[in-house]
DNA sequence: TTAAATACCTTGCAACACAAGGTACTGATT
DNA sequence: AATCAGTACCTTGTGTTGCAAGGTATTTAA
């Protein structure tokens, strides 16, 4: 049995649970485009793919949390622009509560652990 | 459109990835079984459904994380009680470390959103 | 024997991350 | 003008998995 296997496949499981959180909250601070937006992760070390992000922005985009824009890229094809909208920030504030009670909830079971 | 189905479903998300983590950290202080990690979770606000929790404990005994004995109960049918196995410790340092990068990488856009 | 409480488990559905594959624009090189 | 490399967008198919709903079994008490 493939020690890392279990772990890799549990660090993406955690991703997925803050993907929405992660994203809205880069965007609360400027406007970003896909490309750019995958690159911010990595370098906090989350790891996401592009397959998982665009789809993942058009349905935000779909829920009103985002908005978009065209604009020329220095080089290459056009880029496009995501925004955040207010209805976004609003829920972006829910999300800043959900994050920190789970953040308060694993904490308790790991203080409780050590017993 | 329903302003807490976001925040719910994403809720939902947040807790899909950290569950096992959870159900391995609360098992490495002591044996548990099914009901009881779910009271337990629950206390922390970790809500999680039955339908969620049996098959995800047949799946980690089946990864080696986990065995159980079963033990008479004071009222109703025996309890299966579920124990960490030595290989599930090894796993679960490995999960708390990568609760501790994705907890500093949130931290990080956090503070950087903040600009 | 019926009911309530406790505990176990399965089925079917829906959500969603990702790998792989595809399109299209730009600028530089042949 | 044709080709290639770099950048950027997007879709399809697959597999995993959380959950609601429904089901089985044991014990105790009325």
């Amino acid at each position: 049995m493939d020690n890392t296997g279990i772990i890799e496949n549990n660090k993406t499981q955690m991703r997925r649970g803050v993907l929405e959180y992660s994203i809205l909250l880069i965007l609360a601070s400027g406007d970003e485009y896909a490309s750019s937006i995958i690159q911010k992760l990595k370098e906090v070390d989350i790891i996401v793919a592009e397959g998982t992000t665009y789809p993942l922005l058009i349905r935000l985009k779909k829920l009103g949390l985002l908005t978009y824009r065209w604009e020329e890229s220095p080089q290459g094809p056009p880029r496009k622009y995501y925004m955040i909208t207010d209805y976004g920030r609003e829920q972006l504030a829910g999300l800043d509560a959900a994050w920190d009670e789970l953040s308060r909830g694993i904490e308790s079971i790991r203080n409780g652990a050590k017993a």
